[in-house]
DNA sequence: CCACCCCGTGAGAGCGCTCTCTGCGGCAGC
DNA sequence: GCTGCCGCAGAGAGCGCTCTCACGGGGTGG
């Protein structure tokens, strides 16, 4: 067999073949359509007989050619594509975009920026086709943003380590959350305490290890115990060997992701310690990778899914030219369970 | 502070003022931007340079209304944002489409139809955004697409349950896979062949249910062990306490997943039953979680990205009115790990 | 009873691009 | 030397919608 239809079947309805069925002008059906002020209500009630009689949907190009506005917005995920997928915090991310822009007549595409070129997402965001750019997870190499928003409006997630002064952004108490993730071991008489911190060129993994820091600092305690992970569990698994390998003694152990903690879990259990008795653990993002370890970890709970619909919501006053806070800074708070 | 820049800046340049910098007429550089054949070199290298000078990029609003076509596809994932951003599957799925059409002029573009209303995703695609759209894991409670693909060129991941005769799929060869899968159960010399069958609303669940009983039924085997799940690990685990509940021996099992394997796995260890020793386990699936058990999965490999690859291709060739098969089917092949 | 509004409507001018069609210049053929 | 092509460029007509503007008719106030 072979193609049976390409393209689209029949040519689609227009306004003017609506206009022409109820009656009335185009300009009438558009008010109809946008259901703009005072229209007469029965002529308006023809002319949604008409749509839906010929089962019209307005053309969104030729909308947005002339209303300058697509109503659409678009996600960038700077991340590979199997990163994204793994990791429940874009999952969580996404829900509170998505469920934010539900309530509003704005469309959310997604672009996985690592699948196609950066010219070509360039041109995706500058050609017309969306109305501002949410982006997540963005490295400190990634400049391309500093020319997209001078052009569009971009909210991001986190605060960006390039054009941070600028640009508008939500993020989570990273540095305070994990001050009190450390103050929390310190209270349970630890005074051995490690890190395996996130990456370095985020602010994420930056924070998060400051706030270890200065806790640490306030304690007069020495703050050498860290390795790096890049937020997945296997780079955990790793980070705890590296750390167990020093051989320094290690009571407490602040990790910077729930996914690294359960990395960690798994080498500490090969290595006979035992959570929290030999080594007190606590974690970050209370996700379900969190709930789901034997202990459960005692972790620094940070709204995600409000970080996302925050995200939307800026983007949206932004588009619309509503008054907007350029920065959105979201609180913490420590989960207490088994493992700390 | 406040907002600082509704919309965008500067008034993007157009093709007029191009035209004017580089002086030639719309059609011109309407001939370069879109490299059709013939135009004077050197005239086309003034439109290039021009094009640079001005940083120009295409309306895609204005050229899709003229020419009727977006240059974009969409992906519908009509499942809850979190189970979407948890299995596996579906970020192979899109690592395929997402790589297919990195090689092409198309953009993808996602859409969570769970978190917009049908109403909204049905403007969405008829609205003239797409080209087409790519359908992952659609019930049979879906029969919306019917209407919309009369319309828009629409490709299914799996072959739809409703409509089937008139949709371009892809689809993977589900039932030999699982007869294949049982079929290694019994030259193990298994007899007491029980599965964890996935949801038989849609076709991966049926069919692969279909493959275990055709191989029972071949050995004149018994084939009424059967326990359902939604290709979750809780699932899993969940079906696997009830095939254990009902008292009659198994040894051998095939799992329609290996998310649901992983849930099968925690239950029999916590039944203090061995893998492969007490029960063999055969799974479908080749994914992270397949590896990562202990033992490692036996299991049924299927291109998954391969899937996702295949059906961007029937896409594009649908859309630009090339022929195509209506179908495509992807072969499987037993993967021999541990567990059986 | 006339001037003034105001409300609902239609006409019409684009939005930025594509694409057909016409036209112009140069070359080959007779 | 004239006709016929062919190759390349420009003119111009839309694509389907929005939105401003002007208009007509019915109140209201003086």
């Amino acid at each position: 067999m072979t193609h049976r239809d390409p393209g689209r079947a029949r040519p689609a309805p227009t306004l003017e073949m609506v206009a022409a069925l109820a009656g009335v002008s185009r300009a009438t059906v558009s008010r109809v359509v946008n259901d703009s002020p005072a229209v007469d209500p029965q002529r308006a009630r023809a002319v949604r007989d008409a749509i839906a009689a010929l089962n019209y949907v307005p053309n969104r190009a030729a909308r947005s050619l002339a209303s300058r506005r697509t109503q659409a917005v678009t996600l960038v995920l700077p991340e590979s594509t199997s990163k994204v997928f793994t990791d429940p915090f874009f999952a969580s991310v996404i829900e509170g975009i998505a469920g934010y822009l539900a309530e509003t007549e704005y469309t959310l595409t997604m672009i996985l920026s690592s699948e196609s070129s950066p010219e070509k997402t360039r041109r995706y965001l500058l050609g017309g086709n969306v109305d501002g750019a949410l982006v997540v997870s963005h490295h400190s190499g990634d400049n391309s943003w500093a020319r997209v928003s001078g052009s569009l409006p971009v909210v991001f997630a986190g605060r960006p380590l390039v054009g941070e002064a600028a640009s508008h952004y939500v993020e989570v108490e990273n540095e305070p959350g994990a001050a009190a993730a450390t103050d929390l071991l310190l209270s349970r008489g630890r005074r051995n305490i490690a890190t395996i911190a996130g990456p370095q060129d985020m602010p994420a993994g930056i924070d998060r290890l400051a706030g270890w820091r200065r806790a640490l600092a306030g304690a007069g305690l020495d703050s050498s115990r860290v390795e790096f992970g890049d937020f997945t569990p296997a780079s955990g698994a790793a980070a705890m060997r590296r750390l167990l390998a020093r051989g320094a003694p290690i009571d407490g152990l602040f990790v910077a992701s729930a996914q690294m903690a359960a990395g960690a879990y798994s080498v500490l259990a090969s290595h006979s310690l035992r959570v929290p008795g030999d080594m007190a653990v606590v974690g970050f993002d209370d996700d379900e990778f969190a709930a789901a370890l034997t202990p459960a970890l005692t972790t620094v709970h940070h709204p995600v899914t409000g970080l996302g619909a925050r995200m939307a919501e800026k983007l949206v006053a932004l588009i619309e030219g509503r008054p907007v806070e350029r920065v959105t800074r979201l609180g913490t708070s420590l989960v207490l369970r088994g493992s700390a």
